[in-house]
DNA sequence: ATGAACGTGTACTATGTATGACACACTACT
DNA sequence: AGTAGTGTGTCATACATAGTACACGTTCAT
């Protein structure tokens, strides 16, 4: 698994070589935290923000929200909330899927977004 | 959503009309923390304890962990581990199913268990 | 009727979480 | 040459989490 701060200043890099807005100053206004608080963030010097402040971050460097919270070592309180309306039935199915390969389960995703079967 | 602390006393008391080994104090003493603690976690005093040991309370009152880390407001950090690992995929998997009966996502699980499709 | 067991009130504490504020040195234009 | 912008070091803080310790009045069994 990826360290989330590298990756966080990795893409927030890239992003800058062809827009020089996402400066960590920059991009820690947009997000609504201190520079100096973004900076040890993606350097790893404190522990990964809180939830929103998560979900904001990948939001503005344009990544996907889940991945990053995953990086974070977080899951998304929307996603526990839906399990924990029905934790026996989630609980068993997850664990089900706990080694399934990628495949099986987007295979499942697909069979019950479609849902002829 | 049955309030945490008003379940597990109720689940308690009943077991105890058959055992008295289910006093506050002797759960308490085998779950591992004060009998002061437990009296305010089952009168709501108090917010539901940590994972460990809430899990410990669950199976103390031989009750599914999953559910009583449910009531505690909390998912089990195994199955926040395993969606982690592919956040896209259980997440998009799970989002799917928010709105599914009961039964379909019994039908998923199924499905998958015997592996016969 | 007394000692053990019971449930609970009050007070305290240790650790973790999630930041903010400010100052500093460096660089990049203009 | 100066000013605006940049990344970072240090210090402080507010709040939440997850309990412990002890004392008190009550009840239960012998």
């Amino acid at each position: 698994m990826p360290h989330f701060g590298t990756t966080a200043r990795q893409i927030r890099e890239r992003l800058r070589e062809s827009d020089r807005r996402f400066s960590l100053r920059q991009v820690a206004r947009r997000v609504g935290v201190e520079p100096a608080y973004l900076s040890k963030i993606e350097r790893g010097v404190v522990a990964p923000p809180s939830e929103a402040t998560t979900v904001r971050l990948a939001r503005e460097l344009d990544q996907d929200p889940d991945v990053f919270l995953a990086m974070a070592g977080k899951v998304s309180s929307d996603l526990q909330e839906i399990i924990r309306r029905r934790p026996k039935l989630f609980a068993e199915l997850i664990r089900q899927l706990r080694e399934a390969p990628d495949e099986a389960i987007f295979r499942v995703v697909r069979v019950v977004r479609d849902g002829d079967w």
